[in-house]
DNA sequence: TTTAGGCACGATAAAATACTACT
DNA sequence: AGTAGTATTTTATCGTGCCT
């Protein structure tokens, strides 16, 4: 029969005969195609001047008893014509053996293509597509657990569709520990919720045998509902490890897989529960640079979904909360409330998800726990085989700087009127307009004449004007599905769940394009060329450099610019003669982004502040938008900068910041406001210099307290002698007497308001001494 | 399992300099 | 006056989080 079949999770039987097992959706209910007949693959890379077929018979003399064929074939490899060896095999694991038989051979130079698992390759030589739907000539064979069972005669590919309902389930555990972390193999489940369609519910561990119930009603309930997406938060790293690890010592087998198993721990780190896409949101949280503090709450904030406002809290206060009936109570509801919260979340995410997977060819529960640079590495591999280029190997490569965007020191002091005028796309771009690619790069000296090359200014390096290379490939598809995709929307109404699609699979388009620049230039990339980053970051310098020497000749005054905006005194007619000449003479676009009418520059790169027409702040680079700065001296900065900006007097400014110094000085501050929070960014171990966080976090691990990368820990400054991490109190042991007033006065509040107030001549002295009348009620 | 470089800025650590007590 | 030890100031480095 010929069928539809929407891949939900790709993965290859173990032992055995080589199945490829294709979780899918066909007609609404889950299914497994199984495909016997694929042949995973690798490439032995030649010598120059080898003779293949020498190889060949050498390579085959050691594979008489393995089911192989080889083939010789001619490929691209960084653009340049290189003789191969095709190896394929009815199964992999010969396959991988036999690889390391014949690395040993004279001639041959590394194998490619050796580092991909069978289902991936299954993807990349343009079987199906995850997360699509695709096309199938199938026959129907007997049922296992249940799924109907498919054998896969062909697969015609991808077809665009709107995605099929998927069964969502969202989950929580709450696990006691009297002190520190809790731990799997002493600390025990109290209560696990879950969240589906129907609502929320909640299971609660009661007595001995409490803790193997809630595991059971927890498998019972998954196996019940049977679906597609499971979602978590933080899931990967810590609930599903410790739930397998619960279970095993209560004698139980966590089983919650489409086969009835544990879940496996998988690549990227993240955890694979056969035949259901496994997804951890706090993945999505780590990618959104919007959300300060990675919570539920701060994603289901961001992205619209109504909660209830809750107090953060630390692991460290859970058996306080534990020990009170109304605490305990409190604690239940919080995870109902995780569950409920994570459900919605996956509900808004899962378009872009599906999108950003299709997009990329990783499975969708592997995309969001991959890095970016390996979903770049996973979209690039499958459009280098469309156009005869091999992927090279990922490997390891020295770390080489180079010169990246062009930063104006700005004009310090209070402007009116200023247009800031951005470059749209300006690397993607460039790199378009010059063929920079890693394929197109020239090498040798005298290879290519000056004609056929595009030389980048300031450097020594060029690029072949034909063919179009990689990257160039890669960015005009991706520009043209955004185009269509807009087209697309014009003709469908907004609100739609198409519009919506469509958005989504804007949005993922986007942030590929985006990312193709710092790919290029990150050493782990199986792509990277270092000459390839650094020309399109020297074209970006020349090119902004440009626009700005005309922007003089016009007559427009330039107050700042960053890499590729710039920011003038406003004056509209000038403003449309620079967009017309950049579009006539640079052959790029720059577009006119918004206008301040008034805006604040200091001394300092990368900082300002300003008023947009309708009134609203924007405050950038400031301490305001910064999370490591206590709140108390962020507000008291916003309050400086909205006062002064909307037109107030500098009287009134310095007002405020006294009255805020009198009232931290009153204890009249709550203990939140002075909390600093720091992001943990390597083991404890390896930091050279004591940092106040790094103390805090030293301290709270000698109490049994596990700490990770990533982590954010919030202290205080206390009172008394010594240094500041000699001071720092991790700031739920803290109260409110504890805060060294004098130090925030000094070292946060200060620097943040001066910063602002300095440019209007107000000194120090003029904030911290009490002088004038409407301070001395304080 | 880490897309890039440019930048500000506080805290710590190291180096340079000033100061003090004593011979 | 010379010197050893200590206090203070200056400079360099570390570390984080922002901007484009």
């Amino acid at each position: 029969m010929r069928a539809r079949f929407w891949l939900l999770d790709i993965d290859q039987s173990e032992g055995g005969s080589q199945v490829i097992r294709l979780w899918s959706i066909i007609n609404g209910e889950p299914s497994i195609l199984l495909d016997g007949k694929f042949r995973p693959s690798l490439y032995l890379l030649l010598e120059d001047g080898v003779d293949p077929l020498q190889i060949l018979e050498a390579v085959q003399e050691r594979s008489k008893d393995v089911d192989v064929n080889l083939k010789v074939e001619d490929s691209k490899l960084f653009g340049k014509m290189v003789k191969l060896i095709h190896v394929d095999c009815s199964c992999s694991t010969p396959l991988q053996e036999l690889a390391s038989n014949i690395s040993r051979i004279k001639g041959i130079r590394g194998q490619l293509l050796d580092d991909v698992r069978p289902s991936m390759q299954y993807i990349l030589y343009g079987r199906c597509s995850p997360s699509s739907w695709n096309e199938a000539e199938l026959t129907r064979v007997e049922d296992i657990g249940g799924y109907k069972v498919y054998m896969v005669e062909e697969v015609y590919g991808p077809r665009e569709d709107p995605q099929p309902p998927l069964k969502l389930l969202a989950f929580d555990i709450l696990s006691l520990s009297e002190t520190g972390s809790p731990n799997p193999d002493r600390d025990p489940i109290v209560a696990l919720s879950v969240a589906d369609g129907d609502g929320v519910k909640l299971f609660e561990a009661e007595g001995e045998r409490g803790e193997a119930l809630v595991i059971k009603d927890f498998m019972e309930y998954v196996a019940g509902l049977d679906p597609d997406v499971i979602v978590g938060f933080n899931s990967n790293r810590f609930h599903w490890n410790y739930l397998i690890r619960r279970a095993r010592r209560l004698g139980l087998t966590l089983s919650v897989t489409r086969m009835g198993g544990e879940p496996h721990q998988s690549l990227y780190g993240h955890f694979s529960v056969t035949g259901r896409a496994n997804i951890d949101l706090r993945d999505l949280a780590e990618d959104i640079p919007e959300i300060k503090l990675k919570t539920i709450d701060g994603l289901a904030r961001f992205l619209g979904i109504e909660a209830v406002e809750r107090p953060i809290v630390e692991a460290m206060e859970v058996p306080e909360y534990w020990r009170e009936t109304r605490g305990r109570e409190f604690l239940l509801e919080y995870i109902e409330e995780n569950a409920r919260l994570l459900y919605a979340i996956a509900g808004e995410a899962l378009p872009f998800i599906v999108q950003l997977s299709s997009l990329t060819g990783m499975p969708m529960d592997q995309v969001l726990a991959a890095a970016v640079g390996f979903r770049v590495d996973s979209y690039l591999m499958r459009e280098a085989l469309r156009i005869g280029e091999i992927p090279p190997r990922r490997e390891e490569r020295p770390y080489q700087p180079y010169r990246g965007g062009l930063v104006l020191n700005p004009k310090p002091g209070l402007h009116e009127k200023v247009a800031v005028l951005d470059f749209t796309s300006m690397y993607p771009n460039l790199m378009i307009a010059y063929n920079i690619s890693p394929d197109t790069l020239i090498v040798g000296e005298g290879e290519v004449g000056d004609e056929d090359a595009h030389t980048i200014p300031g450097t020594e390096y060029r690029f072949r004007k034909e063919p179009p290379g990689l990257y160039k490939r890669c960015l005009l598809n991706l520009l043209e599905a955004r185009r269509n995709i807009k087209e697309r929307l014009r003709g469908i109404p907004p609100g739609s769940v198409e519009a919506k699609i469509l958005k989504e699979r804007e949005h993922a388009v986007k942030v590929l394009a985006n990312a193709l620049y710092g790919y290029a230039g990150w050493t782990g990339a199986r792509w990277y060329v270092r000459e390839v980053a650094e020309s399109a970051a020297a074209l970006g310098r020349a090119t902004i450099r440009r626009a700005m020497e005309e922007a003089e000749k016009i007559g427009l005054e330039i107050i700042y610019g960053d890499t590729d905006s710039i920011f003038v005194r406003y004056d509209k007619n000038k403003v449309a003669e620079l967009i017309e000449w950049v579009r006539r003479e640079l052959d790029l676009e720059i577009k006119l982004e918004k206008i301040y009418s008034r805006i604040l520059f200091t001394e300092a790169k990368k900082k300002y502040a300003g008023l947009l027409s309708d009134g609203s702040l924007d405050m950038v680079g400031m301490e305001v938008v910064r999370g490591d700065w206590a709140e108390i001296a962020r507000r008291a900065q916003e309050e400086t900068l909205k006062i002064l900006l909307e037109g107030g007097e500098v009287r009134d400014a310095v007002d405020n910041v006294r009255r805020l110094i009198s009232e931290i000085r009153a204890g009249k501050i709550p203990l939140r406001e002075f909390v600093i929070w720091k992001t943990l960014t390597r083991p404890l171990e390896e930091y050279k210099v004591r940092a106040p966080h790094v103390e805090v976090s030293k301290r709270l691990k000698e109490k049994g307290w596990r700490l990770e990368i990533g982590d954010k820990v919030g202290y205080i400054v206390a009172k008394g002698d010594g240094k500041i991490y000699e001071r720092a109190v991790y700031y739920p042991e803290a109260s409110e007497g504890d805060v060294d007033h004098e130090y925030y006065v000094e070292n946060q509040v200060l620097p943040a308001v001066l910063r602002i107030l300095e440019s209007f001549n107000v000194k120090r002295e003029a904030l911290t001494m009490p002088k004038g009348s409407t301070l001395l009620e304080f």
